[in-house]
Formats: structure tokens, sequence, C-alpha cells
DNA sequence: CTGAAAGCGCTTACAG
DNA sequence: CTGAAAGCGCTTACAG
């Protein structure tokens, strides 16, 4: 591939002169700009970023690195492209490592990542205190997390308002005339997890509903977990008329264990969950889910990154972003209500 | 963060010596190599990758690229993991670029990631006819394309037996009673749609069935188009009994219709898609469908490019992997049959 | 407005 | 077995 010194060779000009045309700073002649120019496009040049970010000065290696503890989970697969969008449209580069849940291979993607020189990372931390997170931001770092934050450290965080979207979807159920409803969580280590049993407690109370720890089962946040607690639930001698389910993987679980007991939805339970997904009304009945904007998250924590990238010394700010509860047809009075 | 130089001042040894350390040059004196060992554990130091990159001769560059048409689509997730998986074993690193269908986005991820300096990609390409990553092979670049290969163009695929998975899917229907079955397919300048219809085509002639172009529906793949497809479908004077959809999206979007116009699966429609998802069984009802395993093919696919990256002269090779038909409840005979 | 030179953090012959 | 030196493709002061 032709290089700098090539495209400087062909338009009899200094190596300089051509790195300033690709750099777009003002001081070049126009005439020399524009030989520059036709050399480039001559020769089909490309700069190469890899010596870019050798040679730059930290905030323009034009690299960012995005860590995520699962991507098949439907809501990080938005996060990426509000990411992926976000970052091109500035002209960086993206580096994805998905972590699978497990502290091991998040440790090895961050020091990948620190590896490849990145000027900054967002990251869905595993864990509320996570040492690999704290190591990174010791480095310097600039780190913005999503969807949750970091219990004991003060870093930038774009996420959604967990108990409130909880408690909407709880006074929802309410509102149809449930009183046993039960919620299905994620690992109560995870902020976000703490923070939707915070809505669902605080919703129960308000409506002088006595809260039933068998209704409130933990999990992992997979898939499997959510099949096999919603089970559980079933097999409970007073089984819920309704079940919040805490993010995208326990509904689907949740919803294969229904299936399979060959209970109907909403007639003999009435179902909603936390995180909406673009083909929920392919589910039979369309789910009644909470709505949050994986791709706005992952825009907007790219911008902020971005502005901590140039100005490190920023304080650190957060932005919460509401949910919206979007009614399908998963949801429906219990048996014998009056509502 | 510690640098090369700053080890070896630690270790006491040229930067020459550290770097074979890290390299595992098997010529360093045991005693020496302890020496840096310890420097490297006491600094907590990471070797620059962009600066090994950079000096690196080509096929030691540590990156592949992977550039995928829609993230969205669960098959393609699974083939991110598939690919990480066996890139990260092999300590690569992996840049993805999502392009939406969109070949100007396409062609944008193209030139970053040769900017990148990348050893070599994998890549889904949007068209038969690619004149996007034409350029890149003949930049020098190793390629290995998954999914569906080049028409005009002898690459490295590694791919799935279309025609066969699409056969024995309408073979189970046949069997079932069925003679009206509808194809909802991809974009036809895509390769994996034509051999799918060939699959349908072959399987219903197989059978003495005719043929109505009425009944097979052309569209651009995505979520959308499976809806109106759909709604085409079951507004014609004579409306299939079973279908087929072609891909995932496609298969969410029947879906999405077929339960909006209150048709029973299966007693109304029968429904079998190409792409199994982990999730098949939260759908009501289960689904049948033709399963290709995303991370086989990602896995494959790396090890392809890596041998190919460590050997560009060996000729081309292509690997076929076998489709599995998963029945579960979406289909029964047609209303009336005596199957 | 332009060029010559240094240097980013490494690897790789080349000597010894 | 180890070190000094060149160089990967750029950017960035420093002169002019």
């Amino acid at each position: 591939m032709a290089t700098l010194k090539d495209v400087a060779e062909r338009a009899e000009v200094s190596v300089s002169t051509v790195s300033r045309v690709i750099n777009k700073e003002p001081l070049v002649k126009p005439g020399t700009r524009e030989k520059v120019e036709a050399a480039i496009e001559e020769l089909g040049y490309l700069p190469n970023r890899v010596a870019q970010r050798l040679r730059s000065i930290n905030y323009r290696k034009k690299l960012i690195g995005l860590v995520l503890p699962d991507i098949q989970n439907p809501f990080y697969v938005d996060v990426v492209r509000g990411v992926e969008e976000a970052a091109y449209r500035q002209n960086f580069s993206v580096m994805i490592g998905n972590f699978d849940q497990t502290e091991e291979k998040e440790k090895i993607f961050l020091e990948i990542l620190q590896s490849e020189s990145i000027d900054g990372l967002i990251v869905a931390p595993a864990r509320g205190r996570d040492e690999n997170i704290r190591k990174v931001i010791e480095n310097g770092y600039p780190v913005v997390c999503i969807d949750r934050g970091l219990v004991d450290l003060d870093v930038d965080v774009v996420k959604v308002n967990n108990e409130e979207g909880a408690r909407n979807a709880i006074e929802f159920l309410i509102g149809l005339g449930h009183r046993r409803i039960a919620h299905i969580t994620g690992h109560p280590s995870i902020a976000t997890t703490r923070e939707r049993v915070a809505g669902y407690d605080m919703a129960m109370r308000a409506h002088g509903l006595d809260i039933d720890p068998e209704l409130v089962r933990n999990s992992d946040s997979s898939y499997q977990s959510g099949a096999e607690l919603m089970q559980e639930l079933i097999d409970l001698d007073e089984p819920p008329t309704a079940v919040f389910t805490a993010n995208n993987l326990l509904t689907l679980g949740a919803l294969k264990t229904i299936h399979e007991n060959e209970l109907h939805i909403p007639e003999d339970i009435s179902i909603v969950g936390f995180d909406d997904m673009y083909w929920s009304s392919s589910l039979n009945p369309p789910l009644t889910a909470v709505r949050q904007s994986g791709y706005d998250i992952g825009g907007l924590a790219t911008e902020l990154l971005v502005k901590k990238i140039a100005h490190p010394e920023a304080s650190t700010s957060s932005v919460v972003l509401d949910t919206e509860l979007i009614v399908r047809h998963s949801c429906k009075p219990p048996r014998g209500s009056v509502a």
C-alpha cells in the first residue's frame, strides 16, 4: 500500500506537507494542497492508522474500546450499534470485547484494549465492585460506564432510571388487579438488579401489598435461569398471577417455561419484561415491556467519552434516561378479578 | 504505562533481550529470562500492540477484521462469538464493522480496517458481486468469506449447505401433507437466497408439485419485509397452508403478521424458518427451524484465515457445513388432510 | 507556507 | 546468548 512518502514523492513536496493536508491543517498553500490531493487520489493512499496512533499524543489515537458482558443479549447489540454509529461519525474506530459474564475474560479484554492503546473505554461492568476496571482507570484511561455504574468509584455513567421503569411495570400490573406478582431478577451483585428490585418493592408497598420473598427470585441473569426460576414459581402452592422479568434473557427463558407448562398468556399468567426488542410483537402474544434504548445509551456514552478524551480534567457527569412502558398483549386482569 | 525500555532498565538488559522474552524466543539464558520476567511483573508491563503491529512484517500484526451485514441478526451475533473465541485463543485482536446492509458503509469499514493494518479479513459480502471486497483482495489482504461467497472470485469460504437445508425443510412440510407451500426469501442478489430458493424448487419438483410463482416472494431480507410479504401471502385468494422463511429476521417478521391476523400456528398455517435461535422455544408455539451454527462458521473461518495469513500462497479452500432440521411445534398437517 | 529531523515503542537483522 | 542500530509510517516542534 502507498505510504506518506510515496505521496510526497509523487506530489514533489515533503512528508510534512502531506501530513498537513491529511490532517486538514490550514497552513498549506491551496495550490500545494491540490497537488497533494491529486497524488493521494492517484495512489489510492489511505493513512496508516497504526502509525498515526503510535505517534499521536493521547487524545488523538482515534480508537475506543467497548467491553460488554453479553453480546447475545439484544440490548447490548443495540448498544453496539449506537456506539459504532457515533464513533465512526467522529472518525474513531471501535474495538469490541464480549466477556460472556466472566471476570477472567473481562480482564483479558481490558488488557488487550490497553495494549491497543485506546483513547478511552466504554464498559458495562461485570460487578458493582470491579477491580479490573478500577485498574484501567488508575492507568489513566477515560472510562464511561453504561447500564450500571461502579459502587465505590466516581465514574461517568449513562444509564436508565431502572427503579422507575420497574415501578411503572409493577403499578401497571397492580392496576390490572394483580396481587401476587413475582419478580425474576438478575444477579444481586449487579446494580441494575438492585435498582429494579427496589422499584418492585416500592410499587408493592405504595399499594399496601406485602412482599412475599418466595416470589422474588435471583439468578445469574441468563436465559437458562429465567427458565428455571419460572418453573419454581409455577410449582409454588400458590403461584403468582403475574411475573415481572428483569431483563431480555430472563424474559425469554420464562416464556419458554410458561409455554412448556401449557399455560396461556395472559389468561393464566401475565408477564412484563424489562427490555423491549424490535421483534417483541413476534412473540405470541406480543410482549408488554419496559423499553430502554440501547442505541441511545451507546450513542450518548460515546459522545461523553469523546468529550472526556479531549478534556480529561472535566468533572464526571452522569446521564439517566427514562424508560417507556410499551403495553402490548401479555397482561390482563387475573382470573376472577373484577377490574 | 511502562515501555520496553523501562523494563530493560529495570532488568539491566537491552531492549532486544526484553523483546526476545516477550516473544518467547528460545535463545535467552534462563537467568536472564527470569530477571526480565520479574521486571515485567513489577512494572505491570503490557506490550504496546500498536508499536508491535507497526514494526511487524505482514503476518504478525495480530489483528483481523470482521465485516458483517447486520449485527441485529442473531445469526451474525453467533458468528461474532465464534470469531472472537477463536481469534483471542490465537492472540489475535478483532475489529468489527457492521454495515447495516449498505454498500456505502461496507466500503467505509473496509477502508478503516485496511488503515488499521489488519492481517486479514472475514466478511459476509453484501452482494454476490462485491467491488469493495474485490479491491481489498487486490490490495493483497487474505480474505475468507462466510455465509456466502463471491460469484466471480475464487475466495475461501465457510458456509452451510443452503440448498440441502431448504430442501429438507420443504420435504418435511410435504411429508406433512402440505401442497401450497410459500417461500419468503431474501434479496435475490445474495447467493444464499438463490441457493435456498433452489432447494425449495428441487423439493417441490421432486414431489411433482407445481411451483406457483405467487407463493415465492422476494424482499430485502429484513424484519419489515418479512412482515409485509407475509401479509401479501395471507391476502391471496388461495393462501398457503405453510410458509418457509429464508432467515431469522424474515421469520420473526412473518410471525408478527401471522399473530396480527389472529391466525393460529400450526392449525391455520405451518411455518419453518431458516436459522435457529437459542430462544426458538420461547416462541409460541416453539419454532421448527433449519439450524446452522454461526458459532462454528465463525470459528472455522477464523482458523482458515489464520492459516491463510501464515501461508498466503496456499490454494483456496471452502468448507461447507451441514444444517440440521430442528422439529418443534410450528408445523402440522394442513386442515382437511388425511396425513 | 514548507522542509529536515527527532521520536512514538517496538522488532529484526547484524555483530560479537 | 546479548546488545547497538536501523527502521516501521507517521506527527510534531523547530527552523527558515
